[in-house]
DNA sequence: ATATTGACTTTTTTACCATAATAGTCAATA
DNA sequence: TATTGACTATTATGGTAAAAAAGTCAATAT
């Protein structure tokens, strides 16, 4: 039974495809053939291209949260686990070409509007990350009292933009140094008893 | 040498047509009719429908930007300058139905990267008024220090990512919830003495 | 039973062309 | 200088045949 890892095989290979040419342009034989194996065989594990390409998009956006929820696990305070969290997620596509590839043919992979993302469900996965922290801090007295929720949707929002400005539309290095001023004005705002950003962990 | 009112007059035309059509389906005989004119004399004021349209764009938001101006003119505290500017420019298109329908036609007026944005200039002004507050707030102490360039871009993208999410895609009061909900944090994140929100000023 | 194939059918995309609709021009003229 | 309407040029639309790709399935190997 590794039907599990051979969906997985079939999943690496799709992503380097659907980097490459895109979903439109990307055919199912040339995943298949990738994969080692025919496309009557590929329908065997998935049952249309469009499932394929919604799976192979959840895989590396399910494997970016779990690296952000394992980065900052570990870290004891609250400030700087929201501050070290909103920086390492923003900077994960940098070490992951082929999912910004396939990000940047489908720029729609990212919505600002809950109604029209595909992916809402995952996402709602990593806001999840987003509104504990939140919700700790305003419990330990270290961040303001706030509406948890409604501040969770504004701080994704935001977070979502600049990923979109940064890596769909590939604006580059004046978009971070913005987005590093914008967070460390934002985690003055969070915290009750100021912030600094603490020394640069390599 | 009433040209200019005349022009005006096509504009407050165009205004109209391509609030109803966009700007596809709306044809240059529907505005210089509705104008009063044939298609003929209308290209003696505009030498294209692109330009007609431009202008037609440009000159609402030239009125959103004066409106703003002049609405805080009169305000002394810098950080209320800052907020009622950051509320009112947001809630402006509520009260301007044609505007509202033409941008809803036509997304991509409102462009969050600079190089995509037809109206960048327009945009610049705008960005002008905020960063001439950032300055006054920064120098007379109320703000904290900041890079006021990167927080301009930052807090205008902001609020650019609103008003597509508020009158773009139409997702209503929740998203003007969660907006004033992250003003008001980003207000304290600016504030060196703490802010509270003034009460409502009708 | 599970996985795999290749030939097969169905659906979608593309390329072409004719036609209609609309953008844009301009000589005449008020 | 402003305006018109008849004119031309360009772009959008709809229909269609060919090509390409999606999706199916009976046969078969593991």
């Amino acid at each position: 039974m590794d039907k599990l890892l051979r969906e997985k095989e079939i999943l690496e290979a799709a992503v380097k495809i659907f980097a490459q040419y895109g979903y439109k342009k990307a055919t199912v034989d040339d995943v298949a053939s990738r994969a080692g194996m025919t496309k009557g065989n590929l329908y065997f594990f998935f049952r249309s291209k469009k499932e394929l390409y919604e799976r192979t998009v959840r895989y590396g956006l399910q494997n970016w949260r779990d690296s952000i929820a394992s980065a900052i696990r570990e870290i004891g305070l609250v400030e700087e686990r929201f501050y070290v969290m909103a920086l390492r997620a923003y900077e994960y596509l940098d070490n992951h070409e082929d999912l910004r590839a396939v990000v940047e043919k489908d720029p729609a992979i990212f919505s600002l509007s809950p109604d029209e993302d595909r992916f809402h469900d995952i996402n709602l996965g990593a806001m999840d990350i987003m509104r504990d922290i939140l919700n700790q801090g305003v419990v330990s007295g270290v961040f303001y009292p706030m509406d948890v929720n409604h501040m969770t949707e504004f701080l994704f929002s935001v977070y979502i933009m600049f990923l979109i400005r940064a890596y769909v539309k590939s604006e580059g290095s004046s978009v971070s140094t913005m987005y590093r001023e914008g967070l460390l004005m934002m985690m003055r705002g969070l915290c009750r008893n100021g912030f600094s950003a603490p020394p640069e962990t390599a």
